[in-house]
DNA sequence: AAATTATATTAAAACCATTCTAAACTGTTG
DNA sequence: CAACAGTTTAGAATGGTTTTAATATAATTT
């Protein structure tokens, strides 16, 4: 459980104003017991339903890309025609199931370890990300 | 090397008719020395340019998927705005340059063996797939 | 080889996630 | 509270992808 007044520090120390939205988005994706995946629809969804309130897209996108760009938000690499986004911002990786479209967390653990035995020049390793995709099991 | 008539033959062994566009593609994609990465607005330029005809956007997606449900290209995943295909149809993994938005192929021996530790019930692995992302390394 | 059928191509429109715009609004600082 | 910078907003614009429905082409049948 976190405090409204705890999310306006961390948005302040983050060098963001803490608006009504802002603040709004922080309650619904990190006052959870657990992290979970979404997309900016469902996030919409969630402050519509959930809060009963009106919020421009333009500001989730915009508050969205801030956090991500925190470090409080991770965007999960799917070949798909929309963003995934995770409030997972842990090093773990990802079980995709094609047939839902959902996203599951993968421990690291459960992963292994993973070196990567080529560089390439002037380049560093920024992320490690697996994505395990799933199929049906129908035999 | 692979002559129009291997192409011609390849189509129709998949069930696929060899108009012009299908095999001006195959030719663009399967006729080179080495594999390569590309999005749907590269492959129409290089098909522009290169020999120079003109060929519907909608063909050249629909083609693509038709070759990718075949086996013959790859999507591969990434949190971009547009889809990017291999022609490297074997098992192994990527580099994404994220400044230049660029694919590098990496190894599956560069990678090492990866044993994912856990199973969802009723789904079956369908592919893993590591990305790793590349900054430029300036200190 | 003409007629028939099934499939493919096409240009243009539609779609839809995301970004942009520029005006109105709000948090912050002095 | 005034002034400024940063933020929100609705709606328009953008851009990759898909759909549409008419036309064209390949395959099959006669």
């Amino acid at each position: 459980m976190t405090t409204t007044v705890e999310f306006i520090n961390k948005l302040r120390n983050s060098g963001l104003r803490p608006t009504k939205q802002r603040i709004k988005i922080c309650e619904v994706l990190f006052n959870k017991e657990t992290t979970f995946h979404f997309t900016i629809n469902d996030l919409v969804k969630i402050i519509e339903t959930e809060a009963n309130e009106k919020i421009s897209l333009a500001t989730v996108y915009n508050t969205i890309h801030a956090f991500e760009k925190k470090g409080y938000l991770k965007e999960i690499p799917i070949d798909s025609n929309q963003s995934y986004f995770d409030t997972n911002v842990t090093d773990h990786h990802h079980f995709y199931d094609i047939s839902e479209k959902k996203l599951i967390d993968l421990d690291k653990v459960d992963v292994g370890p993973i070196n990567i035995q080529k560089s390439i020049p002037g380049k560093k390793i920024k992320s490690v990300e697996v994505l395990v995709k799933l199929d049906t099991d129908n035999q």
